[in-house]
DNA sequence: GTGAAAGCGCTAACAG
DNA sequence: CTGTTAGCGCTTTCAC
């Protein structure tokens, strides 16, 4: 465990030569900087974060809370963020917020309290006012990926507009009994994502002069067995069968597959299906997705908070900008029977 | 931003009261500890980890390393941890050795060099003899989940006996032409549980006088698509197709049953499929399956960490100790077509 | 460009 | 049971 003195005396100067040496900042002769690193590197140094931190005040270190796991999307904004926070030389500390309650209440006395983290980054997370504020009163900076926080700078897709150009894409084969599959209300807490997606539903139904029909849309969960429930019920009715369906999420949309292969129904001929995400597994199912980039959100958050904490000539990042998204036109969805 | 002198100064006593009675470590009086806990609330004062880091040597931070993050099994493990960790008052640093190259080599340089953690867990990965050594040679305990790392200490299922019951499963139905989806040599790099996998199989085939025929065999990634391709591969032959598949994952498992409904086979009247993991949507499609449990394997590690970092009277966790796991007979699988 | 020295905010002996 | 007193290992003014 050599520290940084025996560096010092080790490469023949000052411990506060060393720190400026190593860690770039203020000025060092080229000559004095090779020899630090060369006496550093000989003694296996490494400078303590703790010790570090104390110091500075900077710790290297952003916190990232979720409401789930092992769902596609948030894995994959962590490994966006993660990737990226390793590139800058930052940690990443994870906070599962999945028990509301006290679990929720410990995490910000844990870490928002321990300042352990320069910043946060909240996914798909509703934080309270009080959170915020709290957050802000300490001075960390907080984004938000997936959906607006009052108050907080966020990265998000324009759910609407996803939503439409899907719904269009189905309107553009010639469908016009277009069911939805979306968010239910439980789910609407957190983000008014789902009220949005079903927005953009409508809204492009009824530019297409269609009256949105209450029959034709089914909520559930976002997942796959959600979404085979919400098909069957709606794929299950005797008359006026919807021609297509237009899922909030891939896990439902492939639920909805399911269901309609269950019911004999073939995909695309008989029933066109679409999703939103770009999941890992619609390229496996043949799903005609609107990708988001999850993995590119977990990205931008961190060049959005590395603009703020480490503010360079040139910002990396422009918040609260709306995320990009792309339509994959796949085999599940097609003109409707004629 | 209070410190740790003005609650000391409220409540009418000295620093080092403070914080004994805040941490709990060493004796103080009730009445002084409520005064304490009053006046600490009452300023808002959160201790600054890191110059409680930097005064005790302890961390509180545990971190995890793994080699992907959106694999059911890997995000369930991390869930299990992370909440037992929380409940432990750890935070839990996430470190994706995705790529293996450069990230890696960044990671040991990171974290371990700047001593962030007390403790290392290792998700079904295989740590060089150099790695381990360096953890161990700065003394920080680490702990494997999911495979054996040499001269570490590990937590895993039994995979061959998990193998032979869900191969004896089949058997005990009356399946003679059982076939296996394993994984590809390529995973086998990590931690020889593909092979451990096949082993079991190939036992209890023997054991039931079967001799294990390599056509029955075929490899795949432990994904659902994989698991297809295989399965495919596997129940497209023309004669002498197999009545049974055991898959070494729940995924590849699901993938087959997929196969299997594309190639007009009815599951499981014309094939039985049986996996292993007991993932989330083992449910949804009624595959049989022997489950392991990885949020608890998360926790169990967390516990053997703990043993160690705080040792009390009781230990709570064995070590290198067999982790439960369960058939759990659904309805993928059946009597074989007579 | 470099060194000296004063902390960063807390914990852990050691006394009492 | 509680107070005193050294540091923990680094960063950062401030001089030079």
């Amino acid at each position: 465990m050599a520290g940084i003195e025996e560096v010092a005396k080790l490469a023949g100067v000052s411990t506060a030569t060393v720190s400026r040496a190593l860690s770039g900042r203020g000025h060092v002769s080229p000559t004095t900087k090779e020899k630090v690193v060369e006496a550093a590197s000989a003694l296996g140094y490494v400078v303590s974060s703790n010790a570090s931190s104390l110091a500075s005040g900077r710790m290297r270190n952003i916190g990232v809370v979720v409401p789930f796991l092992n769902r596609w999307f948030f894995s994959s904004v962590i490994e966006g963020a993660q990737q990226s926070l390793l590139r800058h030389g930052y940690d990443l500390t994870l906070y599962n917020l999945a028990g509301v309650g006290d679990e929720r209440r410990s995490v910000f006395e844990h870490f928002l309290l321990r300042q352990r983290v320069d910043a946060v980054i909240a996914i798909s997370l509703e934080l309270t006012e009080s959170e915020v504020t709290r957050l802000h009163a300490i001075g960390k900076p907080l984004v938000g990926v997936g959906g607006p926080i009052p108050g907080v700078q966020t990265l998000m897709v324009d759910d609407a507009a996803i939503a439409r150009l899907a719904t269009e894409h189905l309107l553009g084969l010639g469908h016009r009994r277009i069911a939805h599959i979306g968010g239910d209300l439980e789910f609407d807490l957190d983000f008014h994502l789902p009220t949005n997606r079903r927005l953009g539903y409508e809204t492009a139904l009824v530019a297409a002069g269609i009256t949105p029909d209450p029959h034709l849309f089914a909520p559930a969960d976002f997942t796959i067995r959600g979404g085979y429930h919400a098909a069957k019920q709606l794929l299950g009715v005797p008359h006026e069968r919807p021609t297509a369906i237009f899922a909030a999420s891939d896990e439902m949309a492939i639920g909805s597959i399911l269901a309609a292969r269950d019911l004999g129904l073939v995909v695309p001929r008989d029933v066109s299906i679409i999703g939103i995400d770009g999941h890992d597994l619609s390229d496996f199912f043949g799903l005609s997705t609107v990708s988001q980039f999850p993995r590119a959100q977990g990205e931008e958050a961190v060049a959005v908070l590395m603009d703020q904490l480490e503010p360079s000539s040139t910002p990396q990042a422009a918040a609260n900008q709306l995320l990009p998204y792309e339509l994959i036109v796949r085999s599940s969805t097609a003109s409707p029977p004629s």
